[in-house]
DNA sequence: CAATAAAATGAAAGCGCTTTCATGCAAAGT
DNA sequence: ACTTTGCATGAAAGCGCTTTCATTTTATTG
C-alpha cells in the first residue's frame, strides 16, 4: 500500500550533490549557489520530494508546530480565533496542532500532555485558570506559552487580552446608567474558569458601588444557547418570578437563549427587560431586535497570540501583557428601566 | 530557559535496565516481567520522563495523528463533527490535527501537504472535490483516508456521509407536498464544493420530474447567516419580486439568515413564504417558529470517520461506504403554499 | 601570480526512539 | 542429567533529517 516515498538522500543523489546541500538548498537557499539550488530544487520536484517531518524535528529539535489547548471549538469566538491563529502560522511555515478539553479539567492535562509530547515549540492556552499539572508541563517543556482572554496581574505571564472584570463592569454601569436597579445574572460555571469569575465580580462589585446586590439572582450554567434558555426559564420560574428588569448575561449565546425565551414568553425586551451578552458573535447582531453586548476582537486575540508566539521563537522580545480593545456595543435588548 | 528533559536513556539508567527494555516495559507492558515494567515505570514518573513524539514517529514510523481539512471551523457542524473524532481517537492515544482552507483550494492543497508532511497515519477530508493535487498527495503518502459528508458512486473511495441528492430531493418533495410549485433556491458555492452541488441537483431534479424549474431562481452565496439574508435580499429585490412561496436553502446558516430577512421585512413564515434548511444545528431549533430541515448526524459522521480509520490502521478491513441516517425534522417554517 | 580570505561543499556525527537479532537463562521434555 | 523450547533482556542498527567541522573551490588582493 505504501508507496516509495523519495527521501533527501534520493534527492541528493539525483541531483548529484551530497546530502548536507541538498539540505541546506531547501531549508536555507542562501548558502549554496544559485545554480546547485536549482539542480536541488529540480530534483527534488521530479521525484515528488516530500519533507519527513519527524525526522527534521528529531534532528533540527523543533517541529514548526504550534499547539492551542482550547475549552470548545463549538463556540463562534473560539472557532474565528483558531482561524486567525491558523492563518498567522501558516504565513511562516508553522501548523497549528488543536485540542479541545471540553470544560473538562482532567481532559486538559490529557492533551495539553498530548501536544507536549508531539513537540509543538510553543502553546496558546485560553485564560489564566488551569489545573497545576498542565503548568507543571508547559514549564517542563520549557516552551514559550501565550494565554489569552485574560491579562495577568502578576504581570508574569504573557498575555494576550482584556480586563473581563473592567468589561463587564462596562456592561453593568450601562445598565446602571438606564437606570436600572434590579438585577439578575446568566453565568458560565466559574469553577476552573476564570473569565466567567471575572465578569461575575465585574458585575457584583459595580452594583456593590451602588449598593446593589444580585447574589440571590445568579445563575451559573453551561455556555450555549440552549442553557441560556433554561436559566432564564429557572429564573422566572421560581416563586419570586421576575423581580428584575436587567439581566447580565456571561456571553452571547447565554444573552440570546434568554432573549428567546422573553420571545416565547411575550416578554417584551428591552420594554419589560433589558438583557446584554459578552462576546458580540456574529448573530448578535442578526437577531432582531440586535443584541447589546461588548466586542471582543476575537481573530485579534488569536492572530496576536500566533505572532507573539513566532517573534518569541524568533528570539525577540515581545510586551509580557498585550491588550486588545474592546468596545460596548449598544443594540436593541438594552433600553430605560420600565 | 529549556529545562533538563529526561530521555529514554535517562529511564533506563535509573531503573538499571537497558533501553530496549526500558522502550517494551512503556510501549508492550507485555514483553517485560511484571517487576521488571514496575521499576521502569516508578524510573520514568521519578524523572517525569515524556516520550518524544518525533523520535518515536522516526523510529516506528508512525505519529499516532490523523489530520481532518476542513472548509471551516466557524460552522457548528464541523466543530460537533470535530470533537468527536478528537474524542474517538484520543480513547486510543491518537491526536487530532486540524487544518481549515476556507473554501480556497489552494489553500487546502497548502494546508493537506503541511498534514501529510507531519506524518500524520490518516486523513480525514470533506466532501469528494478536491484539487487534484490533494489526491496525488494522498495516495503518494500511501496512508488511508476517509471522506466525509459523502458517498462515492464509483465506490472506489472510503467514505461516510449520506447522498446529498437524495436528502435534498426529500426536503423538496416536503414542500411539493405542501402544495408549493414556485421555488427559489439559496445554495451554497458549487465550485469545488460537490455537496452544495448535490443538494442543488437534488431540488432541480426532484422539481423537473413534476414538470418545474427554478433555474431562474437560484443564488450562489457563502454559507453563512449574513449571506444568507444578503441572498435573500437580493432575490426579493429583483423585478420580479416575490415570485416563490418556497425556499430551499444549502444550509440552515442559510436559512436562518432568510428567516431573520422576513422577519425584518414583514414577510409571514410559513404564510407567505416556506424556508426550508439542511444540517439542524442547534439554533434551527430554538428560533421561532423553529426551522424546517434535514438532520445530519454530524457528531456521529465524525467520530464513524475516526474509528474507521483507526479500525483500517489496525489492519482491520471496513466496508467501503457507510451510510448515517438522515431525517427530515419538520417544524415551523413550512406550510401549505398560500 | 602567490597568498589569503571567503564561500561552497562534503563527511560524519548524532537527534531519541523502536525494533530486529542474538544471547542468556529458567522451565520443560526425554 | 542433557538437550529443547520459550521467555526476558541487551546490543546495535537504523528511521530521515540537520548541523558541526573539515575540506575544497572560488574570489580577492598585494
Amino acid at each position: 500500500m505504501h508507496k516509495f516515498s523519495a527521501r533527501l538522500a534520493d534527492v541528493a543523489q539525483s541531483a548529484g550533490v551530497s546530502l548536507s546541500t541538498a539540505s541546506r538548498a531547501l531549508a536555507e537557499p542562501g548558502l549554496v549557489r544559485a545554480d546547485t539550488r536549482e539542480k536541488v530544487e529540480k530534483a527534488a520536484a521530479r521525484l515528488g520530494y516530500m519533507p519527513h517531518g519527524a525526522a527534521r524535528a528529531l534532528a533540527s529539535r523543533r517541529s514548526r508546530t504550534i499547539g492551542a489547548v482550547l475549552p470548545t471549538v463549538d463556540n463562534p469566538i473560539f472557532a474565528s480565533a483558531t482561524q486567525a491563529i491558523a492563518r498567522e502560522l501558516a504565513a511562516s511555515g508553522y501548523t497549528l496542532l488543536l485540542a479541545a478539553y471540553d470544560y473538562a479539567s482532567d481532559t486538559e492535562v490529557t492533551v495539553t500532555r498530548a501536544l507536549l509530547q508531539r513537540g509543538v515549540d510553543g502553546l496558546v492556552l485560553v485564560g489564566g485558570d488551569h489545573p497545576p499539572e498542565v503548568f507543571r508541563a508547559v514549564e517542563q517543556a520549557g516552551i514559550p506559552c501565550e494565554f489569552t482572554w485574560t491579562l495577568d496581574s502578576s504581570g508574569y505571564r504573557h498575555c494576550v487580552g482584556f480586563s473581563n472584570r473592567l468589561a463587564s463592569a462596562r456592561v453593568t454601569q450601562h445598565l446602571l446608567d438606564l437606570g436600572h436597579r434590579r438585577f439578575a445574572v446568566l453565568s458560565g460555571h466559574t469553577a476552573g474558569n476564570d473569565r466567567a469569575r471575572e465578569r461575575l465580580a465585574g458585575v457584583r462589585e459595580t452594583l456593590a458601588a451602588r449598593g446593589l446586590s444580585v447574589d440571590e439572582r445568579i445563575v451559573e450554567t453551561t455556555l450555549t444557547l440552549r442553557h441560556g434558555r433554561a436559566a432564564l426559564r429557572a429564573l422566572l420560574d421560581r416563586p419570586e418570578g421576575r423581580d428584575f428588569t436587567a439581566l447580565a448575561c456571561g456571553n452571547d449565546l447565554l444573552a440570546l437563549g434568554a432573549l428567546l425565551e422573553c420571545q416565547e414568553r411575550g416578554i417584551r425586551v428591552p420594554g419589560e427587560l433589558s438583557i446584554t451578552g459578552f462576546d458580540d458573535i456574529e448573530l448578535a447582531a442578526e437577531l432582531p431586535p440586535g443584541l447589546t453586548t461588548l466586542h471582543i476582537p476575537s481573530a485579534n486575540i488569536g492572530q496576536r497570540a500566533a505572532a507573539r508566539l513566532l517573534e518569541r521563537l524568533a528570539g525577540r522580545e515581545v510586551e509580557r501583557e498585550e491588550q486588545v480593545p474592546i468596545e460596548l456595543i449598544v443594540r436593541g435588548t438594552t433600553g430605560p428601566a420600565p
